[in-house]
DNA sequence: ACATATCTACCTATTGATAGATAGATATCA
DNA sequence: TGATATCTATCTATCAATAGGTAGATATGT
């Protein structure tokens, strides 16, 4: 049996990822859980708790499936696409963009600690891929590199929603694989 | 002396390129043009047609700007690189994300001929690179790398507003012309 | 006199948040 | 064991603030 709290940030999670943080209240989530709005004040007392909550809960599923995916991958290529299969699944499976990509840029809107946590979220993302191109390659260009490639993700989750065809993330994805030459 | 339309509709892109569609309202707008809520009506019967009139003046300057910058390119490289300065003159001058990269992301709660109106900008776009790239490659093959050459920019444009640092935008651009070896 | 632009005044709905109550489970201790 | 106390999870009711939106008066300039 699933937890209110559980439920909850389900509902919150989803109606953020698709509308942005401020278009989300209180009555709606608890409406969904079939519970009033006063009693979502118990588990997030402050909406920006929520959001701290969401961010923290899905950064932390994000990187164990990142573990996941890439535990067999050795070479910097198949760690790359694991990566990138990462990104794939929070758009083929929710058919929504990436929790972080829509707080990200409503950065000016938010409450420092929540813009920070996910600002937090794109630093590991970048230190992720940075370690897992080539070593030889030197450490500014692996970052850059790295910036490239969570921005190519991000973006191609963003424009395959706006334009409403999934195959748009994936083209680019594999655009933007076949250009790095791994 | 500029008009009070155009004087609402900067702070309007102001405001929604920070904070996004649903964090914006009337009476912010008004206040800081130093009229009534009320009045804002008068030019804008509902928060829709603002919205809308935000983007197609936002589209039209961003094809205005790309003209200008493209005038004298004609390498596909020199395209492209008038392209990403495009792109980035949006983030160094107004230090804000792409209007059309904010709605983008809010696809999903926006009416509908809004986030229409957002995917034609970003069709436009891909168009635009599509074009620009060597005559010579397979059209659908253009196609892929001009999504996620805008993927990229627009995924760049988030991430350095989240990061708060100017060059993690460039560096991602940087890193993907170096890719494309044009 | 007319069109343009702005105002005052208001409406209804919704927002995040708080106060105080309650029923039932759980822990503590004589 | 039984009484007392505390905790958990929810409720009802309400708040001040803000949202988008409207009607109708008023000023301004041609």
């Amino acid at each position: 049996m699933t937890e209110t709290v559980d439920l909850l940030m389900d509902a919150a999670e989803s109606a953020m990822r698709q509308r942005g943080y401020h278009a989300v209240s209180f009555r709606e989530l608890a409406d969904d859980v079939g519970i009033k709005s006063a009693s979502v004040h118990y588990y997030f007392p402050q909406k920006e708790d929520l959001g701290l909550a969401l961010v923290r809960r899905y950064s932390a599923q994000f990187f164990a499936d990142l573990e996941v995916r890439s535990a067999r991958a050795v070479t910097p290529a198949d760690l790359i696409a694991a990566f990138c299969d990462t990104y794939r699944q929070a758009l083929i499976q929710a058919d929504k963009i990436c929790l972080c990509g829509m707080l990200g840029a409503e950065t000016c809107g938010l409450p420092l600690e929540l813009s920070t946590a996910v600002a937090e979220f794109f630093d590991a993302n970048i230190d992720w891929v940075s370690k897992a191109l080539p070593k030889g390659t030197k450490s500014s260009v692996r970052r850059a590199k790295a910036e490239q490639i969570v921005a190519t993700l991000q973006g191609a989750l963003m424009l395959a929603t706006s334009l409403r065809n999934h195959k748009v993330f994936d083209r680019a994805a594999k655009a933007m694989t076949l250009d790095m030459a791994l």
